[in-house]
DNA sequence: TTGCGTGCAAAGGTTTTGCATGGCA
DNA sequence: TGCCATGCAAAACCTTTGCACGCAA
């Protein structure tokens, strides 16, 4: 429902940051690194401003908002697949930060599963899976810790 | 080496949050929730004191210190030494925002698949499946909103 | 007696909110 | 012109730290 109205002006603070999250590629950025990117910068942009865009932008599906190891502040990174990755599953690894984009039927059982036996509806475009990946398991072997 | 030195005096507060953790069974609680029982209580405990022995507890397994994405405070859970102490998977009602933990056998599977398949150790303590609670998919019709 | 445990107060950080002003449509 | 967006400052929060005193061993 509710067709595609404008719901929000079209300004030059939420186009840089947009921009901004879309140039990183995949790589994550936390808020002051974000703020300090625009100190550095001529554009100017509150930090206020910072926050309420990245709750649109991660509300509407743009970024995804992630808790990494140091869990002291939150960091976004920019959704390059769009469509495609409402329907797979996310693995965030939590020492090297990369995102893996898992197409994998077992993992879409989950759905299933939780759908017929729990009555709940998971929401795969938020839901992402923490732990550390293959790479990282290798080259820590300290990574053994709970 | 080191043989088992007391390390740790035994105190009044010490045994009554510990008590208070047990006494929860497999629910988990904020630091708040805790703050609050001790204040609605006689036991009088101090919140840095609450602080400084949960870390400890979590350091020796005693409990289970979730930092769960998009919650502004961690959660403890006692850890049944007798039982199987085996984490659980939370679920997040984006709706209500109801957390429910579930320790579900296929649950479990998706932790080993991901470790075979794609060599992906999943952290469960930071994991959570996001999406619509069985209530407010009964009671919401409008539930498609964040 | 020794030295860890306790808890008040304050610091440190991140995120949110109030409110007057600015800028898009 | 109407309203949302902006951003400064301040508030709200969670968690950690400093320090003097208390208490277990």
């Amino acid at each position: 429902m509710a067709g595609k109205r404008p719901e929000n002006y079209q300004t030059r603070q939420g186009q840089a940051i947009l921009e901004y999250m879309e140039s990183l590629g995949d790589g994550h950025v936390t808020v002051s690194q974000i703020a300090r990117h625009f100190a550095d910068t001529e554009e100017a942009v509150g930090q206020t401003t910072v926050y309420r865009h990245l709750e649109k932008l991660a509300a509407g599906g743009m970024i995804r908002k992630y808790i990494l190891h140091d869990d002291k502040s939150a960091c976004y990174q920019y959704i390059s697949g769009g469509k495609r990755c409402r329907e797979h599953f996310h693995l965030k690894c939590e020492s090297c930060g990369d995102l893996i984009h898992t197409d994998c039927d077992f993992l879409d059982e989950i759905a299933r599963h939780l759908n017929r036996r729990h009555h709940f509806k998971i929401n795969m475009l938020k839901t992402v899976f923490y732990g550390t990946c293959k790479k990282c398991l290798a080259s820590a072997p300290a990574m053994a810790r709970r």
